[in-house]
RNA sequence: GCGCCUGUAGCUCAUCUGGAUAGAGCAUCUGCCUUCUAAGCAGAGGGUAGCAGGUUCAAGUCCUGCCAGGCGCGCCA
């Protein structure tokens, strides 16, 4: 689809400065019609020169139309002007039948991009200091869905969490694990810190350590251990890609990397001293004022860690760099963003996506409970990995999710998910009675039926590419979920191992098609194709 | 007070960064299995897109002002 959408859109570019003599800048000028009555790719361009050209949009468009005609009758079957003044294409059945031989023999490469980037995505990054909560379950299985999307389209993806593993949080962390010991040992009363970690899973912390004489000294090191075996439990259990890179915060502090982001900045004249503190400038990058790197105490504060660990990320060469962060973080953003400036790049280089709340509802509870409150591996005991995961991925980063706990337990009509995996165990039962399994066929058999599920098979394109550029991986659900209802009515109307017998064979390959697609779809998200239900 | 997010059918959400008749699922109602899996299909009802202005060929989408909800505004992390 991409090479087709180039080529159109020179052609499309040629015509108007020949017709016109207007000067075309943008790089795409065809998008996927609002729907393949449509047909399959629109150009609103006609209505954008109306004003410019003082003609009427339709006008244009029929100029257009004739100039183009001739141009692209290799590539389109039926070239159609729609009332205010929209060009729509039907792609030919040559360009159709090009593009499913294509796919049938290179799989999930035919959608790849050339030249990828090298990305850095950090997601989770939950302190180490408990276990997972439902919103960090959608941060987990977001971002490694963005980082399938991006690996899918040929970017090289490095997949980053970042340890927690210094500072106050975890010192508080650390006396809780204590307190557990000593109220283990003893059987005193137990006594927590101010502020300290209520939950119970602190007291298997503390058992092991005492299992394992841990020396006191160590317990810090060996409780973060501990945490990041849970956490990573369940990410194993959300079925995540494994990280790449676990890097920690302590470390970064003791290799000096942030006494370095700090002398680094000193040399650009961006720190100052005032009130025995050590300040940042900022606000000389866009941020609405200058923030405190460290404490009159003497102690660095949590934004100097960060400027060092993005300086870090910077510099080992990375195109581009994606965090993820929960919304209670979002004015935090100014900040990181003006230390990328500060350090001498672009601030588009970063892209911090705010993911949103997550809200549970259950039938017996129709109050909503605090997501925070529940934990990933409860969520994922109660509903599995695909259910946990569609749902997780099926609404836009920036809104709120209540996740229906009930619903994606269901086995039924009322689950998306299975919508979706019931067209893979339609068509695994097709193949498992055809008796032909190989790809040869006769295109010019195909009906408007079959043509219509083609056509949306390629649509895919327009999801994985929306979806790449803006990192909502909803946009692939959402097309699977149309593409699923296509084929169920098409399941509907039309029997397959039935009639003539080279209609029969080439909707077999159609149908092999269809059933890649959605593994390619299913697969980048992370869900199961299920060949039985 | 300032900043960010949200407001679309009874409920949960889409609407491809300004386009075509605002679409799905759930819930309600009506049909369809001696035929490749009915976890499906066809159909009905349900809408002043929070409210009010503005920008233009075109606004749910962009701008302004209100209203409502959520979150954030530390020498915390």
């Amino acid at each position: 689809m991409g090479p087709i959408l180039l080529k159109l859109t020179q052609y499309l570019k040629e015509v108007v400065k020949s017709e016109f003599d207007v000067d075309l800048a943008e790089s795409v000028l065809w998008e996927p019609s609002a729907k393949l009555e449509f047909g399959d790719l629109s150009a609103t361009i006609a209505l954008k020169l109306a004003k410019q050209l003082e003609k009427s949009p339709v006008d244009i468009a029929e100029i257009i139309k004739s100039a183009l005609e001739e141009k692209i009758k290799d590539v389109a079957d039926d070239i159609r002007i729609v009332k205010p003044g929209f060009i729509n294409i039907f792609l030919s059945s040559r360009i159709l039948s090009g593009m499913l031989d294509e796919f049938l023999k290179s799989g999930r490469d035919f959608f790849k991009g050339k030249d990828g980037r090298k990305v850095l995505i950090e997601y989770v990054s939950a302190n180490p200091t408990g276990p997972l909560s439902v919103a960090h379950g959608r941060q987990a299985v977001v971002g490694d869905a963005i980082a399938s999307v991006l690996e899918f389209c040929g970017d090289k993806v490095t997949r980053e969490y970042y340890l927690n593993d210094a500072g106050t949080q975890l010192t508080i962390f650390t006396e809780s694990v204590k307190a557990w010991v000593i109220h283990l040992r003893t059987g005193n009363q137990l006594v927590l810190p101010d502020g300290g970690y209520k939950g119970e899973y602190l007291r298997d912390v503390a058992q092991a350590a005492i299992d394992e004489n841990i020396a006191e000294d160590d317990i810090t090191s060996f409780s973060v251990q501990k945490m990041v075996d849970v956490i990573k439990a369940s990410c194993g259990a959300l079925g995540l890609k494994d990280f790449d890179i676990w890097f920690s915060q302590q470390k970064l502090i003791d290799d000096g990397h942030v006494e370095g982001a700090i002398s680094f900045l000193k040399d650009k004249g961006l720190i100052y001293e005032d009130t025995d503190a050590v300040w940042f400038k900022s606000t000389d990058f866009g941020d609405d004022k200058d923030r405190v790197i460290r404490k009159a105490d003497g102690d660095l504060t949590y934004f100097a860690s960060d400027i060092a660990y993005h300086k870090d990320k910077l510099d080992r060469g990375y195109d581009f760099l994606i965090d993820l962060w929960g919304p209670d973080h979002h004015g935090y953003i100014a900040r990181v963003q003006s230390a990328i400036k500060a350090m001498g790049y672009p601030d588009e280089m970063l892209k911090v996506i705010i993911i949103q709340l997550v809200t549970l509802k259950t039938k017996e509870r129709m109050s909503k409970r605090a997501g925070k409150m529940i934990l990933v591996s409860e969520l994922v005991d109660d509903v599995g990995k695909d259910a946990a995961r569609f749902y997780y991925l099926s609404r836009r980063n920036s809104s709120h999710l209540e996740f229906d706990v009930d619903l994606a337990k269901e086995a039924s009509v009322n689950n998306p998910l299975y919508y979706v995996q019931y067209v893979c165990a339609r068509i695994s039962s097709i193949m498992r009675k055809a008796e032909w399994s190989d790809n040869a066929y006769d295109f010019s058999v195909f009906t408007d039926d079959d043509k219509f599920l083609l056509r949306n098979l390629f649509q895919f394109y327009f999801a994985l590419q929306k979806a790449y550029s803006t990192c909502e991986p909803v946009f692939i659900i959402e097309y699977l979920k149309s593409l699923a209802a296509v084929f169920h009515k098409f399941y509907e109307c039309n029997r397959v191992l039935e009639g003539d017998l080279h209609l029969m064979r080439a909707r077999l390959v159609l149908l092999r098609a269809v059933y890649m697609l959605m593994s390619c779809g299913l697969g980048v998200l992370g869900i199961s194709v299920v060949d039985e239900m």
